[in-house]
DNA sequence: CTACTCTTGGAACATTGTTCGTGTCAACGG
DNA sequence: CCGTTGACACGAACAATGTTCCAAGAGTAG
């Protein structure tokens, strides 16, 4: 009994409302889930640029007409897909003793997951905060930060950047490597920042390595451990 | 002499070379310049989603065709107009005493820009980082940095994640105050975060004021003091 | 069986980025 | 002084996108 889209979407950004379960009308009904796995299966294999309305249809074998029976807009796929990636992220029982360790293990969780679907990050910062499932990892990350004895106003916004940040990351990560023709690859860069005037761009020349450190996740770790181990 | 843009475009990527002066054909010829400032008025009035060819085309007074010429993408203008941006941050003269202080003033300084122009941080954040003048602010930043006594390492990456935190904050307050019948006050989201169910958000639901708090710019300053104060 | 509601989807529309080809103007060679 | 040339400008068009309209189908209640 999918309605009016806009009720559903408001649904999920109000408190949860006791659905009952809903039969299907044919075999394969055109359903909120299967679009949320059709766009997922889209952004996973050819990115989220290639997210669009008649990708997703086109998986579902039909036309774009017909998945605003279901949904609101683009944006509102936008906003499932990052929910439904929310909500497969773990959130561990808070542990006084070992709160650092699970702040960056739910980061690493988060960033792991976005470097999944390359692009999707650009929905996460992009979607409004009121979103269920998103609040219930924010709920998590406060529950985890007030354990250890973090001051709230401190935790509230420490989550708020330790998020921004992840999404940052991760938008980051996902753009380096399309490498069209024109964008390069690590020797290219150091290369480049060497052959900078040395007038104008002498630390730069100087330390072309340490600014194209960090490929992996060094990077990643470095900056989470400047937020975390401030806190207190 | 505005040949291939894509050449154009390569330079500001590479050693700056010496360009003769160039001679007008018209009273008012299209110029990279004047593409620059007709794209950054579009999106100081308009935002950065009116920010289209046909846009910019039109402050000209002419149509899109006539932009490829100086142009190779729109992509390029976001170059362009994210590199204006950042030509025009001061980067003052490394002060061992005053790091911090001064690293704090950049950020604020390109938070400000960015705040100026609604949505522009999108561009910066899917920007490429070998244009000149962000590198230019890049120097001025690890200068900064390397005259307070922060290691190399850990300055490059203090840098990036500085940079990416301030063009993630943009973005979400650029996205914000949109509200489109939808996104909401902060009372509203008060109230919102009050109506959550207690079972499964006590935390978020006991600190639904803190976590609304800050709507200055104390959010902005408690995460750099995180990030700036556990550098050494 | 009929009437009604909800779902489906083909076609179409507006808006985007981008390209093609032609017109047009300024400078230069004779 | 005039014709050539070459770069610039730009109207028109194309493909792709998000979105809406409307008609037809499927299922259910009376």
């Amino acid at each position: 009994m999918p309605v009016d889209p806009r009720e559903r979407r408001a649904a999920r950004h109000a408190q949860p409302a006791a659905v009952p379960a809903q039969q299907k009308r044919r075999k394969e009904p055109i359903t909120v889930d299967r679009i949320t796995d059709a766009a997922l299966e889209v952004v996973a294999t050819q990115g989220y640029d290639a997210l669009t309305m008649r990708s997703v249809a086109a998986v579902l074998d039909t036309g774009p007409a017909s998945l605003y029976a279901h949904v609101v807009n683009k944006a509102d796929i936008d906003e499932l897909i990052i929910g439904r990636l929310c909500s497969q992220l773990v959130l561990p029982k808070p542990d006084p003793a070992s709160w650092q360790e699970q702040i960056r293990h739910v980061c690493a969780q988060a960033r792991d997951q976005f470097l999944k679907y390359p692009g999707i990050s650009r929905a996460a910062l992009a979607m409004a905060a009121t979103d269920l499932d998103v609040l219930r990892v924010n709920e998590g990350m406060l529950a985890i930060l007030l354990a250890g004895r973090i001051g709230p106003q401190t935790a509230a916004w420490a989550i708020d950047a330790l998020w921004l940040y992840v999404c940052a990351y991760a938008l980051e990560h996902s753009l380096v490597p399309q490498a069209d023709d024109w964008v390069v690859s690590r020797e290219e860069l150091v290369h480049r920042f060497a052959a900078l005037p040395a007038d104008q761009f002498p630390q730069t020349r100087r330390y072309a390595f340490q600014l194209t450190a960090g490929m992996g996740h060094e990077r990643f770790d470095f900056t989470l451990n400047l937020m975390i181990g401030n806190l207190r």
